[in-house]
DNA sequence: AATGGAATCAACCGCACTACG
DNA sequence: GCGTAGTGCGGTTGATTCCAT
């Protein structure tokens, strides 16, 4: 049959997004809530496509994203799971739940692929021993396309702090868009800032980032301190997900069964090799956990 | 200071999947 | 079962920034 165009090329607006279309699209969303793409640009007189809304939302705007360096302990986690779960970004992203799955992977592509290149040329003149080496368990796994397939998608649903995105369509309806109007008058006032006469050139394009945007700090939304990498490990959730609707929540929970021996295990190897990746994404010698 | 290549990352593209009539 | 709409996801692109020369 062909697949329709999601939206009209003509008159359609792409590229950078402007400080004025976050707030329009924050203030609907905020009014609305996510989900019904199609009806946003419809609704607001944005001439962007519904899907170029929804990507705005869920990769940058939505709260409790947090921006900016990877810590150590993300960078683990993120080898970790690609190790074992390949480019499921998604899949991935779940465990991170401040992370979107863009992010990690152009993290991925841009900073630990190079990683582990190096690592790998080190790895190869030292020769570490085969048997330590993790991967010789999970790549075989892996490459099992549907069992694969099943495990990841299990482990996406069953993550306990599943980005609201990546569990099913109806979810990201309930997700943590309830940001307070507080927030809304934040970016605003961020968006001030950026258009004022002193920094007129920003005005084009000033990506609201979260170091001017407060909207975007999870600092600000949590009321300060940004939460350490204990805070994606279970069972804490983010200060935004406790905003997830009481439906929601309790149709998650009750969807969630006991946590499969796979993922147990990813968690508790997790935790236990946070030290070692450190050392390896801090770029040094060490011999690599993973790889 | 100018310039060109490399690195980064927001955004787009296109396919897959699901729900619904 | 089929067609369509809506959405999710991974790969890719391209504009911008950084950095070495």
């Amino acid at each position: 049959m062909g697949r329709p165009p999601c939206c009209d090329k003509v008159g359609i607006k792409k590229g950078p997004w402007t400080p004025e279309e976050d707030i329009i699209l924050v203030s609907y969303i905020q009014e609305h809530g996510p989900g019904n793409w199609r009806s946003v640009p419809i609704n607001t007189g944005l001439m962007r496509c519904s899907k170029s809304c929804r990507l705005r939302w869920t990769n940058y705007l939505r709260p409790g994203i947090r921006r900016g360096n990877f810590t150590p302990h993300e960078e683990g986690i993120i080898v970790h799971l690609q190790s074992l779960l390949g480019n499921r970004w998604a899949a991935i992203a779940s465990y991170l739940p401040q992370r979107t799955d863009n992010d990690i992977k152009n993290y991925w592509n841009t900073h630990l692929k190079k990683k582990l290149k190096k690592h790998q040329a080190i790895g190869a003149i030292f020769a570490p021993p085969p048997s330590s080496d993790l991967s010789t368990t999970v790549v075989p796994a892996i490459s099992g396309a549907s069992h694969v397939d099943h495990h990841h998608k299990l482990i996406a649903q069953r993550s306990p702090f599943a980005a609201p995105g990546s569990l099913d369509g109806d979810s990201s309806s309930s997700s943590s868009y309830a940001s307070s109007m507080d927030n809304i008058s934040k970016l605003l006032n961020g968006f001030m800032k950026s258009s004022s006469p002193r920094n007129e050139a920003v005005d084009i394009k000033p990506p609201i980032t979260a170091e001017v945007n407060p909207l975007l700090s999870l600092e600000h939304m949590s009321g300060g301190v940004l939460p350490d990498f204990a805070d994606v490990l279970p069972p804490q959730p983010v200060v935004m997900e406790q905003r997830i609707s009481h439906n929601e929540s309790t149709k998650q929970e009750q969807a969630q069964p006991p946590l499969s021996s796979i993922e147990k295990w990813l968690l508790d190897e997790a935790a236990e090799q946070v030290g070692d990746l450190m050392s390896f994404s801090d770029g040094c010698c060490s011999v690599p956990m993973l790889f």
